[in-house]
DNA sequence: AATCTCTTTTTGTGATCACATTTTCTGAAA
DNA sequence: TTTCAGAAAATGTGATCACAAAAAGAGATT
């Protein structure tokens, strides 16, 4: 029995173990933590966070319930394997909701907001400089968060995670396997449109983005990939 | 203590009680059997469906993951509160979703599944004479639903389905201050343009479909419902 | 080696209980 | 009637346990 490894995560006062659990294999399996076709066991993550199986077995439902993981029929949970088909319908996806979130976040954004998206944007080619891909991953998606949540009813913001959850696996694998991390510059181009106010600029500079990113990985890439983490 | 009705559902052989008490909750949700800002609670619904609170707060952890419930800060567990800016966000993420999973299903529909769908909507209209407005709700939503799953890979089918949940308690609303229920007769185009192979036309016809039923009502008359039923 | 059968272990499920917090109820004071 | 303080009840949380199903292991047979 090998004991099961986490990436740590700070834990607030007063948070629930539950909720503990939630955001730390949430975390875990939107950076990339976990292969397609894991599976995990109630009780080994219990012990790994120090819990009982009660708030563990809440928190892995939770996260079925947004396509992190899945509940076979024989009971067995896994993180969903991944088909070359089934990613381009979620980079489609990615593109349709973003695009969208993004257009319907441009009228709320202010200045102050704007400058702050261009911060972290920095931070962005930092991490990557100092060869941290996880931390840019981070910064890459606090980035596209800080742009859709500026609207003050951002519906569509839980759908985009439940996608970038489902993404993380292959993202894990893709990280494993390419030596150097890149960011199209797609992300000044939107900035710039932001400043303009330009929301038909924005929508394609934020769907170029996803496009030329992670969307970037032909089917050919994408079975290539999966078949090295086979 | 008012005993807690919820609307009947089968249980089929073998069901585990939590995937009954989610199934059973998210269709009494999703069919507005709950107003916005109802409070529930654990104890009562294991009452209500005969169980315990172990599997219902899985359950309702689970619901509260696809944004049909909230737990709030005080441990409350309620249906959200709707505003006219939340709904109007709502709307315009279900013609994003749905004119985006409507494109993507049109080449994996076959003649056979079509005559299907135009059998659904045939039905429809027999509930809506029949003046059943939940069953006509329902073989709507199987409408549309249908649709979007003939593509294998419906990876945007369960965030469709959020938000008609998100959308189901002031569905409810609706439903009791509307005296007579149609709906607008989209789908006919919605099916010439499947039978066409025409994804843009069967894409338009799905966003017009939306925007002219549920979407039809303004801020000013979701507000007046909301007031109504304060 | 490969396959099959029986035993042992592991695992998910759901009920129950103790605890802390919150809400509701009760009654007195203003 | 309103307001407020304390008591009582209700509620969410998390650990534990018993049970059934599934998986893994052991040993015999082909």
């Amino acid at each position: 029995m090998k004991t099961l490894v986490l990436p740590p995560l700070g834990r607030p006062d007063g948070m629930t173990t539950h909720d503990y659990a939630f955001n730390r294999l949430r975390q875990a399996i939107m950076v990339g933590a976990f292969r397609p076709g894991t599976s995990v066991t109630i009780r080994g993550l219990a012990e790994a966070l120090e819990s009982s199986p009660t708030p563990v077995r809440e928190a892995l439902r939770q996260l079925t319930s947004i396509g992190a993981l899945q509940f076979l029929e024989n009971r067995r949970i896994v993180v969903p394997h991944i088909t070359p088909a089934r990613f381009e319908e979620l980079i489609s996806l990615r593109i349709a909701l973003e695009s969208h979130a993004a257009r319907r976040a441009v009228a709320h954004l202010s200045e102050r907001q704007i400058e702050k998206i261009a911060a972290i944007d920095d931070s962005i080619e930092t991490e990557i400089r100092k060869g941290d891909k996880v931390a840019a991953l981070i910064a890459n998606q606090a980035f596209h968060r800080m742009i859709y949540t500026a609207n003050p009813d951002a519906v569509a913001m839980p759908l985009i995670e439940s996608v970038w959850l489902q993404l993380g696996p292959i993202l894990g694998i893709a990280m494993e396997h390419v030596t150097e991390l890149y960011v199209v510059d797609r992300h000044r181009e939107a900035i710039d449109a932001l400043r303009r106010r330009d929301e038909q600029a924005v929508a394609d500079a934020i769907a170029a983005d996803i496009r030329e990113g992670i969307g970037g990985f032909d089917q050919q890439a994408v079975a290539r990939l999966l078949r090295l983490a086979a």
